[in-house]
DNA sequence: CAGCTATATTCCACTGAACGTATATTTTAG
DNA sequence: CTAAAATATACGTTCAGTGGAATATAGCTG
């Protein structure tokens, strides 16, 4: 979580995962595509990759990255596990708030 | 987003917010849980706030901070619109599989 | 094999962010 | 009003990460 959150945060490679949304692409189209220079999208590349966000594939002299689905799965999950931690604290809260109304109209 | 990904990128601000996943807490309580002094402790939470993370809450001397739960819908939400992409994606090649076939079997 | 293309790696400079210490600000207590 | 407690801000240092230029590596083509 931390390594994605990490390689995600970084506003050029964010650009490049967004621009693999529509699809894979190689190095050389990602860095056209994004004005940027070969050696520097490279380096971006390696740490969405190490990262488990982007999946590569080699295919003669080029490499075509793609999105790895796992990264963002998890992402969601971690995400929504705090909207479990608000249902729980309001159910708790709520539980409270019952027992202190039954205990007005008990006696 | 990008200011929400860049807050919780960083490890000590994620440990914050885990720490406040169990409920609100002021300051020195955060600076003492985690063992980080408290000036750098007040720097993360200003992070984290002005990223919408988290709120805060003054009384009296203190300030109570505490989870908000928009900026991990808004991950949530970010996170799968990817799993769409990939089942748009399906789609597309669900139809171009189906249209292969049926191009096959008219003739 | 030689030359060419696509990508990765190395080296260096620089910026930005995190950390610690000291200080300022705010609020309460006496 | 003064002293103490809780928090925020300012300042200087250090370090990680980004960016660019040059170079290395791998694979194709003739």
């Amino acid at each position: 979580m931390k390594s994605i959150l990490h390689a995600l945060a970084e506003p050029n490679r964010l650009r490049i995962v967004e621009l693999l949304r529509s699809g894979p692409l190689t190095v050389g189209e990602i860095a056209e595509r994004l004005s940027f220079n070969q050696p520097q999208t490279s380096k971006h590349l390696k740490v969405l990759s190490e990262a488990g966000v982007l999946l590569v594939e080699a295919s003669a002299n080029r490499r075509i990255y793609r999105l790895s689905p796992k990264p963002f799965q998890e992402l969601e999950a971690w995400a929504s596990s705090f909207r479990r931690d608000w249902e729980e604290r309001m159910d708790r809260l709520d539980g409270y708030l019952q027992r202190l109304q039954q205990d007005g109209t008990e006696r």
